[in-house]
DNA sequence: TTGTAGGCGTTATCAA
DNA sequence: TTGATAACGCCTACAA
């Protein structure tokens, strides 16, 4: 049994809302029974139950996190960036993976609210626009990572994905490549869908004719990547860059043109997006772009909780343009 | 405002503790007035708060769960296997980073306590001797992961470190080497220690006697892989075979190996242990020793279930031993 | 089969 | 400066 407010109450001799007022730091409390108050707690170890304080409050401190994928590469950095920023405010983290399955991510969002959490973030959510509009209807405090909605309506931190599948083509343009292929997730995902489009708009500007031949489409997973890049190499006219629109897909890019004895940056140069942890550790070191994940899941937190200090649903979008990381894997021609 | 127990009460004509019923599928309620109730709550989309409920239930249905530091390569296949397996047992978890602070982990545990968690699942932690037996002392449930501690009294999920240490190394015997490498967190760790352990062990075992020479230590880190790799490169008689205590540490080495013209595994060969997702990534494709952290995630719940549900305080000792990954870091001789 | 009422541990309003 | 007391939303004897 552990104590709880009475038990303080009785033992300082005072009333539960004197000691409640200490607890909340409230003024008109005389430093005598100040002081006996805070005693007996340090006395007793007592610790305030949170729950019954959330019942009365009607808030619980807590913000709930869906991941869609946990383990996805991004994942560390940006729960990390969650979690230290909700600590910065007071709050508290509750997680969720949806192992990508939107019912799962559905049931989630209801078990969290029916946990009385205070906002929730969602990243990487790949449908139930119903549920968020749901959400959004209740004025209840949601942001998204990573996917842009301008037409369901919620705040969203978002990359700039065209911008960065610009960059990153441009990088190869500029180091002198022409035959530039590009293994991209392509319509299968929001994120995969804009890099092309930079990938398109980089060539379009540099007068290069588009070679669908150029550009494969796979899943994001390593095993794709090399499959993806096994048939880039068997193209008559073989490109002699890659921009791949994940680092996972780079490398399983790598595997193929290894395997095939060709060198990295020697035959072909690879440029990748996400720099993921491994990116720096794999050999050649890949050069690509940085999407600032820490500082994403920071900055979903410092949005949800403007959200929730706000009326009525604000539908605030911040976009971030990611940063080219050179190492080594690109050849200047 | 969301509807509550008393709105449908109403509205279905009953009382509140009918409509309790058909919400705990509770027996004794006809079936007429059951479906009336469940309409009802259909209709308003009523679902219980779960905050009032715990409160009088006294249990909240989430479990804690501390990692000591979120960014460890092995975290996100163990975080997938504590919530997965939670929401078997239907609870969710409530997530904190430590960073390897042991104060921040400390206030998590009162964190944690105060939200009325059913139980805590500390994984990596480090030191807070005293707070884990405080929790002992009142009979809360707790488990750590990846730390023995017959002394602490505390249940804990832990792999065999020394065994794994030995199986790493004996395989490299086995494979004819003789001057065998060993880069370790040593005594900064005690997963370092124990692996060490075990590769002094089946060196022994080998009657090879030890050369300190070959033992190198440092934190668990690329940079300190590379560096302690570097130190056994110069040695007249360097290694042709190492074990390295932590994949990340082996990545490290293959840096300082690869960058001095050597190959892998042709002049030396390298077994890490983990199996971090990068070991298969990268080239050659790591040899190491897999330690099946989405089980281990799993236990752990498991044995926090079964610590909720028994009276006193057990103390239950999980140990998992590891398996070797052979892939083509190791050259037979 | 259904309803009444007390209690879970807090906070907050209103008196004293 | 302090103390009763009514919520908060739910569950659970006990009664009816």
């Amino acid at each position: 049994m552990t104590a709880t407010i009475i038990d303080i109450a009785k033992k300082a001799g005072v009333s539960v809302s004197t000691v409640s007022r200490v607890l909340n730091n409230k003024p008109d409390v005389s430093k005598e029974t100040q002081e006996r108050i805070r005693a007996t707690i340090k006395d007793l170890d007592y610790s305030p139950n949170k729950v019954a304080r959330n019942l009365v409050l009607k808030r619980s401190n807590v913000i709930g996190f869906i991941a869609s994928d946990i383990t996805n590469a991004s994942f560390p950095e940006l729960a990390r960036g969650v979690v230290v920023k909700a600590k910065e405010y007071g709050y508290s983290v509750m997680f969720f993976d949806a192992h990508k399955d939107s019912r799962v991510e559905k049931e989630a969002i209801g078990l969290l609210r029916s946990k009385q959490v205070d906002g929730i973030i969602l990243s990487f959510n790949e449908a139930n626009r119903d549920e968020l509009l749901k959400l959004r209807d209740e004025n209840f405090p949601v942001v998204q990572i990573y996917r842009k909605s301008s037409e369901s309506m919620i705040s969203t931190i978002a990359i700039d994905n065209v911008a960065n599948g610009y960059l990153g083509t441009k990088y190869l343009l500029d180091a002198g490549h022409t035959r530039i292929g590009h293994i991209t997730t392509g319509d299968l995902t929001q994120s995969g869908y804009e890099r092309k489009l930079g990938y398109l708009k980089a060539l379009t500007e540099a007068n290069i004719d588009i070679d669908e031949n150029l550009i494969v489409e796979g899943v994001s997973s390593v095993e794709a990547g090399r499959e993806c890049m096994e048939r880039l190499l068997e193209l008559k006219s073989r490109p002699t860059a890659l921009f791949a629109s994940h680092d996972v897909l780079a490398i399983g890019a790598y595997d193929a043109i290894l395997d095939r004895g060709l060198s990295i940056p020697g035959d072909i140069s690879v440029v990748g997006h996400d720099n993921i942890e491994i990116a720096k550790m794999i050999r050649p070191r890949l050069t690509t772009i940085d999407t600032f994940k820490y500082i994403l899941g920071q900055a979903s937190v410092d949005l949800l909780i403007e959200e929730m200090a706000v009326e009525s649903h604000q539908c605030k979008e911040l976009v971030y343009p990611g940063e080219l990381v050179v190492r080594d894997s690109v050849r200047i021609l």
